[in-house]
DNA sequence: CTGGGGAAGGGGCCC
DNA sequence: CGGGCCCCTTCCCCA
């Protein structure tokens, strides 16, 4: 998992002036809490965006007790257990608020159809993302080795309340990794043997998770060397395999010694640069194969939680078939024209997951929220499209599952007896964050509108939801507009639109063959070369210094116009470049912030910006927790040029415009990190 | 460290 | 649809 994990989301740093608890303020931005009836207890954590596989969260934090040093009143239900040399070697225990992190309010998964995080001890606890998560959905873990060693080496005791589901294929990863705590989950073309598990006669253990009070002494009473079938894979391995591992396993340590970024995780790349794909050698040793244990979870009762209705009732899985997710594949680029492109380039950064997330409520762009959620499902499958709205672009942004994904979720295996209406096999009820559908009038023609594939985009064509889509027309003032279903945005002209969709799908058709740098455009392209011809085809009429484009010229020219459009608010100091005003204002501390916040002493640069933050942050505060992520969006909007450009005076419209703007603006920039 | 200038890339509009 | 152009942004480097 750490190896292939491909997107690392770190915790909010907690700010020290907040008197919430890192619990509830290290959340990160992509996340958010679900709260209980009475909106002060945390039941539950929910993506607030499109999140793809191989995320990692974490890592998980907590009181650090050794085995020794165990408070006696200790309450042990968020205890986690590090292993060290196969040794347990301490537990961090997340009941404190103050201490832990927002990982203690991931709940756990009951099913394998609701796991979308399996944890792992690498040096530390991090959560990954083993399927992609949609906007709205709950995060869920599944974790425990004892629960696989409990399944096969006590099979007396049974609570077939609890175990609906046939446990097909039980395989054990094995990590080797005495490091490893949490050898589970699956998600590889896996070849293991069948274990016969009859689920009736599994012993399950109400202590589960953060709800197994005795489970660490149920466990120390396990014999580590069952005799599984599946690990034999252990023994077996050779040596080269062994080495291999251990050789990524020092990568993985330097991660966790504080250089967050190893060998693998160096840093964003510059302009010049991409960023390789996953090493694809990887998928040898950890993906491909390795055995993993299928995790057939029992279900669990979840008395602490409100579950969405969806993931009520049994959660009977697809008998006789082998789920595979292979989720590491995914990391190879969709198209070999561009080998060096990462699948989620266009989306999100390799390092830091961005926040699409509006921070103002009713101030969502017109267009409304970005929807990713119509790309694939949880599985790798294209989810048929619940609206319009949500069809598939012209090319998948993210590589769609291998076969496996696709083979083993055949629609027409009929959901076992007592499943719910909507088992896994189905789409998740869209969440409520998105647009609701066009209304008749305000789309007044619809009709199909066959996408024709693009020239360059060869092997993405194979890929669900390149067929012909229908695409949502518009009609504003009697002109035809073409809505981009990704992010709502209108084109007066389909080859507009078209164009724009590959912001979206990271297709890249045009490519320099001296550098092999590619582009979404012809004219970027031809830009391009002129760096390698040195051609500048522009001249200043003044100095006569030339450039290679009109938009460099004109920022020369500024020069000779003494023009100075970016001034700084504070101290009035103008600048050329809209760069350079940002970096000065940095300078400006947060007492030259004329407008503070009497509530929290945050300052400033504008009064609209006070009164925002008041209105959503502060005030709300008094009800209910802090959003941090929204005092921060606050925050980036008070020193945004569109924050800037507004009068002071401003009306609420236009400030309100004008945070719509900002949003819009910050959102693309995102998205195209 | 800060300001300033240039290089280059990316998105969108229009012909 | 292709191409040209414009605007914006970021990065890099230098004084």
């Amino acid at each position: 998992f750490a190896l292939n994990c491909t997107y690392i989301v770190p915790d909010q740093l907690s700010d020290p002036s907040f008197s919430l608890p890192k619990a509830m303020t290290s959340i990160p931005r992509n996340l958010t809490f679900e709260y209980g009836a009475d909106n002060e207890v945390v039941t539950g954590v929910f993506s607030k965006e499109y999140i793809p596989q191989g995320t990692r969260f974490g890592p998980l934090q907590g009181e650090i007790y050794t085995k020794d040093n165990v408070p006696k009143q200790a309450n042990r239900k968020y205890f986690w257990r590090i292993y060290s040399g196969g040794e347990l070697h301490n537990f961090i225990d997340g009941y404190n608020v103050h201490k832990s992190n927002w990982m203690r309010y991931v709940n756990p998964a009951r099913s394998m159809a609701e796991q979308n995080l399996v944890a792992c001890q690498n040096g530390k606890i991090y959560f990954y993302t083993i399927r992609p998560v949609e906007p709205s959905q709950e995060l869920l873990v599944w974790y425990s080795q004892e629960f696989a060693q409990r399944l096969c080496s006590q099979q007396s005791d049974t609570k077939p309340n609890f175990l609906t589901r046939n446990f097909q294929e039980i395989i054990l990863l094995q990590h080797d990794k005495s490091e490893l705590l949490f050898p589970i989950s699956s998600f590889t073309g896996v070849t293991g043997k069948k274990l016969n598990a009859n689920p009736s006669s599994i012993k399950w253990s109400k202590t589960f998770s953060r709800e197994y009070t005795h489970a660490d002494e149920e466990c120390e009473r396990v014999n580590t060397k069952q005799h599984l079938p599946q690990q034999t894979w252990l023994q077996n391995r050779t040596k080269e395999e062994v080495n291999e591992e251990k050789c990524e396993e020092k990568k993985v340590d330097v991660e966790d010694a504080g250089e967050r970024h190893s060998t693998r995780y160096t840093r964003r790349p510059g302009p010049e640069e991409r960023v390789v794909a996953p090493s694809l050698q990887n998928e040898h040793t950890l993906g491909l194969n390795h055995p993993f244990l299928l995790d057939h979870h029992p279900t669990l009762p979840s008395p602490h939680r409100n579950l969405p209705l969806h993931l009520h009732g049994l959660y009977g899985h697809k008998e006789g078939l082998v789920s595979t997710y292979p989720l590491y594949l995914q990391s190879r680029p969709i198209h070999p024209t561009y080998p060096v492109l990462p699948p989620y380039s266009t989306h999100y950064a390799r390092l830091l997951l961005p926040s699409y997330s509006p921070p103002f409520p009713g101030m969502v762009p017109s267009g409304g929220t970005l929807r990713y959620s119509s790309y694939l499902g949880t599985d790798g499958l294209p989810y048929p499209p619940a609206s319009q709205h949500n069809l598939l672009p012209v090319s998948l942004p993210y590589p769609p599952s291998s076969q496996g994904g696709l083979k083993e979720q055949t629609p027409n295996v009929s959901p076992p007896r007592g499943a719910p209406a909507t088992p896994e096999l189905s789409p998740l009820p869209k969440p409520s964050n998105q647009s609701p559908e066009p209304s008749p009038s305000a789309c007044e023609e619809a009709m199909n509108l066959s996408v024709a594939p693009t020239k360059t985009s060869t092997t993405a064509r194979t890929a669900p939801g390149h067929r012909a889509l229908p695409y949502p027309l518009k009609k504003q003032n009697g002109k035809i507009k073409y809505e981009c279903n990704i992010c709502s945005k209108t084109f007066g002209q389909l080859s507009n639109l078209k164009v724009h969709l590959r912001v979206h799908s990271g297709e890249r058709p045009f490519q320099c063959n001296l550098c092999k740098k590619s582009f979404t455009q012809l004219a970027h392209l031809q830009k391009h070369h002129l760096v390698h011809t040195g051609e500048k085809p522009h001249e200043c009429q003044v100095c006569h210094k030339r450039f290679s484009s009109t938009s460099n010229l004109k920022t020369h020219q500024r020069l000779h116009s003494g023009e100075k459009p970016y001034q700084c608010k504070i101290c009035n100091t103008k600048f050329t470049q809209y760069i350079h005003l940002k970096l000065h204002r940095r300078l400006h501390s947060n007492h030259d912030r004329p407008h503070r916040c009497q509530l929290c002493t945050q300052t400033f640069f504008h009064p609209f910006s006070l009164r925002i933050h008041q209105h959503s942050c502060c005030l709300a505060a008094f009800k209910g927790p802090v959003n941090v992520h929204m005092k921060e969006m606050v925050e980036r909007f008070d020193t945004s040029q569109e924050a800037d450009m507004l009068a002071e005076t401003a009306t609420a419209p236009q400030i309100e415009e004008a945070a719509e703007r900002w949003l819009a603006r910050t959102l693309e920039g995102e998205e195209k990190e």
